[in-house]
DNA sequence: CAAAAATACTTGCCTATGCAACAAAAAGCA
DNA sequence: TGCTTTTTGTTGCATAGGCAAGTATTTTTG
């Protein structure tokens, strides 16, 4: 029988990762089978932008605990498949403000409905209460690893 | 307040993607901090290798949940840094075996330090019976997965 | 006001992941 | 035996992440 200490350092690491792995290859099937051209990462922003666009970049970062770098980058892409469009910051020409485009709209029913159906499959089986729990305990290693990384 | 699947469509699978997150990007710091060219992923493998060595990339895509082209690719890093070396399988010329070299075995003791450093780190304030339950939330989480994505 | 510091973003370099296509070798089968 | 299928691994192409360095612009400050 391993200790607390052995079980965990073997198993929650490679756990969280390969889950996360593992949701976001299953959600990236879901959305080519579906017939969408969206990376699992574009949808990370759409949901924000769904609820708020006109945003910065940095905004987004923070919001997803991203680097600058990577949303830069994925709005190069989304601009490209004409789902969101850089805007002037109308006072800070160093900002640019993310607006969606009619598609970038368009598409939010369908990626949800997905999103919802990715959602009931995989925690099939899955207590609740045991769920939320899950939950609770990466909130308090997410808080954790900010303050290790000094954010 | 939110309905159940509200909440952990919105939260789940984001919260399980900026844990593994940070969590690498931490364990990478503390790596780096302390004078180690390995990255994560190398340490992922590694920690399979210190157990049993001799073993197919084969074996560690599978042990891991990587593809092939992956460990592949990481081996070969590996390879150039002198921590494994490729061998030929006596009687199957497909196949490498890969062994750790003498380097690869001696930084076990030290990253091993920095994992259960960086484990107590992040778990600290976790309740352990809520941990023991995150992490079977994530096995079953795994497990619906790999049965979707039809593995 | 001018120089310095901070901010928002981009680019370059390295790593990793997934998928598809390909090569080499082994195993199965007719 | 010889052909087909399967297995093991590599390469190419696309996406993403982290970090460091660079650019443009705004804010601070002396």
């Amino acid at each position: 029988m391993p200790t607390f200490q052995e079980y965990t350092s073997r198993s929650f690491g490679h756990k969280v990762n390969k889950s996360a792995r593992l949701m976001s290859q299953r959600m990236a099937q879901l959305f080519k089978e579906n017939g969408y051209n969206i990376s699992i990462e574009q949808w990370r922003l759409l949901l924000y932008l769904w609820r708020e666009d006109g945003v910065t970049q940095n905004f987004l970062a923070e919001t997803t605990s991203k680097d600058e770098p990577s949303v830069s980058r994925i709005i190069n892409t989304m601009e490209k498949n004409n789902l969101v469009i850089r805007a002037r910051h109308p006072h800070d020409r160093r900002t640019n403000l993310i607006y969606l485009t009619e598609s970038g709209r368009n598409v939010r029913d369908g990626l949800m409905a997905i999103g919802a159906r990715m959602n009931n499959d995989i925690t099939d089986g899955v207590d609740p209460d045991e769920l939320t729990v899950c939950v609770k305990v990466l909130e308090k290693v997410l808080d954790n690893c900010n303050k290790l990384l000094g954010n």
